[in-house]
DNA sequence: AAGACGTACAACCGCAGTATG
DNA sequence: TCATACTGCGGTTGTACGTCT
């Protein structure tokens, strides 16, 4: 046991890294690798402590992070995982690939707990703040059912990510996010971190978390910010009947803006050049991801299956809200906004199938 | 225009766990 | 078994920036 007193030094340089220092950092851990921490920085040349070295790679530089905007589907993650997990920030962002520790816990702080409180929800406890009974609607029963669930959940998914820690394990979004799904999915990804939610969340549990609560409220709360252009459209008359209105007809109709930013909202657009700029549109999301079909640029009316298991996922062209996206944008996203992904562990490149689907895999738990 | 205030996020700090000799 | 080095984690702080008055 024992601590490294790194900062205690003198002459170590602190507070806020200078792009030299970045570019310093940078460019040694991809020449040689970071090795010994406490030894790097002076082989780089900088005048920080190991420690300062890590944190920056680790939360800033490393190139397999992604930085920007949460997704809703990013959100509801970060949301359900706390009720299960409370603040266990490295256990949460295992399940939220590209996302460090560290600003998951910053957006909890800064955004969600604030969202949720303004909710009416305690955000440590998850159940709402106020009710004349002192309890939320479950009874005792429920409520050690739940306890003793998360207590359980906690335990496997800590597990799960200490596995993946050891294994250095690289999660494969699109193979799990089928697995989540409930796809048929042949899988050998049971201790795959996605996988988890599958089990922990289409396995029906004897009694409905809480926490399900809280997102159904959460569901409501972001739903209700959909804002309807026309009147031909199932109008909300209740957060699941909202659900089901962003169907994705309504998206592709651009019948509807948000004044917020969205995750994902239309699926998947093929483009049939790399660059995307000769888009030819074509959303089908009302196929599950593994079961899409693409419109070829020629001929508009031809359909290619989509080997969604396949390697080729080059033309696949996502609308990357967290990178590109703007708040007040409208939905219908010009070609430019859009980014091109090989689909390799981006979250917010699941359909709007899937997408309700996980949802109805959360909501439908009652037994 | 300028100071006060609030917000968001990077970075710091110290504790705890693990690896190693 | 123990001491030390190292890493991981979560709470907290510092600061830049935007908004308000």
């Amino acid at each position: 046991m024992g601590r490294s007193p790194c900062f205690d030094k003198v002459g170590l340089k602190k507070g806020p890294w200078t792009p030299e220092e970045d570019q310093k950092l940078l460019a040694f851990i991809e020449q040689h690798g970071h090795g010994s921490w406490r030894a790097l920085p002076a082989k780089a040349g900088l005048q920080r402590c190991g420690k300062s070295c890590r944190l920056r790679w680790i939360n800033y530089l490393r190139p397999d992070i992604k930085r920007g905007m949460f997704s809703l589907r990013e959100e509801q993650t970060i949301i359900q995982l706390h009720a299960l997990l409370g603040n266990k920030w490295s256990a949460i962002a295992t399940h939220l690939p590209k996302r460090t520790d560290n600003e998951i816990k910053n957006y909890w702080n800064t955004h969600l707990k604030k969202r949720l409180s303004k909710m009416g929800i305690d955000p440590v406890t998850h159940k709402p703040k106020t009710d004349p009974l002192g309890s939320t609607t479950g009874n005792a029963k429920d409520a050690a059912n739940l306890s003793h669930m998360a207590q359980w959940e906690s335990a496997r998914l800590e597990a799960e990510a200490r596995f993946v820690r050891e294994s250095k394990l690289v999660s494969n979004p699109p193979q799990n996010l089928q697995i989540a799904v409930g796809s048929s999915s042949s899988s050998s990804s049971s201790t795959s971190v996605p996988s988890l939610i599958n089990t922990a969340f289409l396995a029906p549990p004897k009694t409905r978390p809480q926490c399900l609560e809280v997102l159904k409220a959460w569901q409501g709360e972001v739903t209700g910010l959909f804002t309807f252009k026309t009147d031909n459209l199932q109008s909300p008359t209740s957060t699941l009947n909202s659900m089901e209105s962003m169907l994705p007809n309504g998206l592709i109709n651009d019948n509807f803006v948000t004044n917020f930013p969205v995750p994902y909202k239309g699926g998947v657009e093929y483009c049939s050049g790399s660059d995307g700029k000769n888009k030819e549109t074509l959303l089908d999301t009302t196929m599950g991801l593994n079961e899409m079909v693409a419109w070829s640029h020629q001929d508009p009316h031809k359909k290619e299956n989509m080997n969604m298991e396949g390697n080729n996922y080059s033309d696949i062209m996502v609308w990357d809200s967290c990178n590109d996206h703007q708040q007040n944008s409208s939905i219908a996203a010009p070609c430019e906004n859009l980014k091109e992904t090989n689909y390799d562990g981006d979250y917010s490149s699941s359909s709007f199938e899937e997408y309700k689907n996980y949802w109805n895999s959360i909501l439908n738990l009652e037994s």
